[in-house]
DNA sequence: TTAGGGTTAG
């Protein structure tokens, strides 16, 4: 069996993963027999759901274009692309019908948004088709554009390739500056390609005038693989050509010595941002936390919590998930599931990240009832359940071998109009796997089936569905 | 959307 090692779909890019998932209850049904378009506000997830549902694209045209039946606009075609984010050629083709339409046109959202979801597919030739479209209609393609597409290029593997773009894109009527250097920079760093990055640096460093953002860039490279020794001779560099460093600089050294095990050397480094009289933030306390507590001290970590608020740095959202997490690792759950009380007496609310962590928390402990009690309230507090949260509660059935909990979860999942990725298929596939009951592959199959029809690029899963259809069938 | 903090388990 293939391992599980996918990871989840990453988000477009700059879109936060929560913008993803909101998923109003209430299904619309068709107007067939009623005179009066639907409103306004119809939602994107009723539009995404007649894209899935829809036989094939002739009648998917004469849906969406049909007189007066939607409103396009530039916010519903988003909605509906980052809906549509893990059935990216239903995503196209969908893109595709309006941009024929005569009576809408695209904005340059729409097409970055399009761009990334080709180039997510890895399917090139759309997404330098959709790039000359933009460039034929005055819309772009800008540095965003460039950036998504650098980013999908360094992601499959083509570094290089990537650099090459970069290089000729002021030929494609974009020219390049510091922002877009440093992005790039930042980009290859994001992959762990740090010789790659630096090695570019030093070649223009001149040429696009390097500034203390390309620096920490760098620096949080070689944090990035625990070279942290590699950050502080690129900083020293970095003064001796007088640019002076930045907090952003010595949140970048802390987080990297807690990144590479060396406490001491975080808290010594901490010590002498304080003595140096550094206008310490929110996110320097915030990594302190996360570090000591991750490291195990656990008091340490609460003790830093206690005297940020005495400095008068209030903690926020992230520093209460740093706590919450180090707790539900490293102490238990109740403690964790105390400071979440806490908070919301602050008047905090905590986001998807806090009951994730919580729910993985409970999930962990073994308190299945109590995990998805909490997945309940995540409503109160105005964040929906995400993928996330379906599969870590999906991963911890099926791991106990509670497959038909698990299947339960996943249909809950779909009711709640949240689409699932291709790790929600992994592990629901594998775990049957194990199983291996016959009335599980029947199941196994239907959810093959799912994920050819999501047009994966995942070799793994994508063996493992043709080894399931072809057992079916034998 | 130019840089720094908070979600897996193995």
């Amino acid at each position: 069996m293939p391992k599980n090692t996918t990871r989840p779909a990453k988000p477009p890019a700059g879109h936060h993963f929560k913008n993803l998932v909101a998923a109003p209850h209430f299904v619309y049904s068709s107007p067939q027999n009623s005179p009066t378009p639907p409103p306004p506000g119809v939602d994107a997830a009723v539009i995404a759901n007649l894209v899935l549902t829809s036989a094939n694209s002739k009648t998917l045209t004469e849906t969406l274009l049909k007189p007066r039946r939607f409103r396009w606009s530039t916010d519903l075609v988003d909605k509906t692309l980052k809906r549509l984010w893990n059935h990216g050629p239903k995503a196209l083709q969908f893109f595709k019908i309006l941009d024929h339409s005569s009576h809408y046109s695209h904005s340059s959202s729409s097409f970055d948004l399009a761009v990334d979801i080709a180039a997510r597919l890895r399917d090139y030739k759309t997404l330098w088709t959709l790039v000359d479209r933009m460039r034929s209609r005055r819309l772009g393609p800008n540095p965003k554009t460039f950036a998504i597409i650098l980013e999908r290029y360094v992601s499959a593997g083509k570094p290089d390739r990537a650099v090459k773009i970069f290089l000729s894109m002021h030929e494609q009527g974009c020219p390049q500056d510091l922002i877009c250097f440093n992005t790039l920079l930042d980009i290859l760093c994001k992959s762990k390609r740090i010789e790659k990055a630096h090695n570019l640096f030093k070649i223009f460093r001149g040429r696009f005038r390097a500034d203390v953002v390309s620096y920490n860039i760098l620096a949080n490279g070689w944090c990035l693989i625990r070279r942290t020794s590699k950050a502080l001779e690129l900083l020293k560099e970095m003064v001796e050509r007088g640019l002076s460093p930045t907090l952003t600089t010595y949140n970048i050294m802390l987080k990297g010595y807690f990144r590479s095990g060396q406490i001491r050397e975080a808290w010594e480094f901490f010590l002498e941002m304080r003595k140096r009289k550094c206008e310490l933030d929110v996110i320097t306390y915030t990594t302190i936390v996360h570090g000591f507590g991750i490291a195990g001290e656990v008091s340490r970590a609460r003790r830093v919590f206690n005297e940020m608020v005495e400095e008068g740095i209030l903690p926020s959202v992230a520093t209460y998930n740093a706590l919450i997490q180090v707790l539900c690792k490293k102490d238990s759950v109740e403690s964790a599931i105390s400071v979440f009380a806490e908070m919301g007496r602050k008047g905090y609310v905590p986001n998807s990240v806090t009951y994730n962590l919580l729910i993985r928390g409970l999930c962990h402990a073994g308190e299945m009832d109590r995990a998805m009690e909490f997945m309940g309230k995540m409503k109160e507090d105005e964040c929906e359940p995400n993928v996330q949260t379906y599969n870590l509660l999906i991963r911890y059935y099926c791991d106990a071998g509670e497959i038909d909990d698990g299947l339960g979860v996943f249909d809950k999942m779909n009711c709640e109009h949240c689409l699932p990725n291709l790790d929600t298929y992994n592990i629901l596939i594998t775990s049957m796997f194990v199983r291996k009951k016959p009335e599980d592959l029947i199941v196994a199959g239907k959810l093959a089936d799912a994920v050819v029809f999501l047009g994966t690029s995942d070799c793994n899963l994508h063996l493992t569905c043709i080894l399931l259809r072809s057992r079916i069938k034998g």
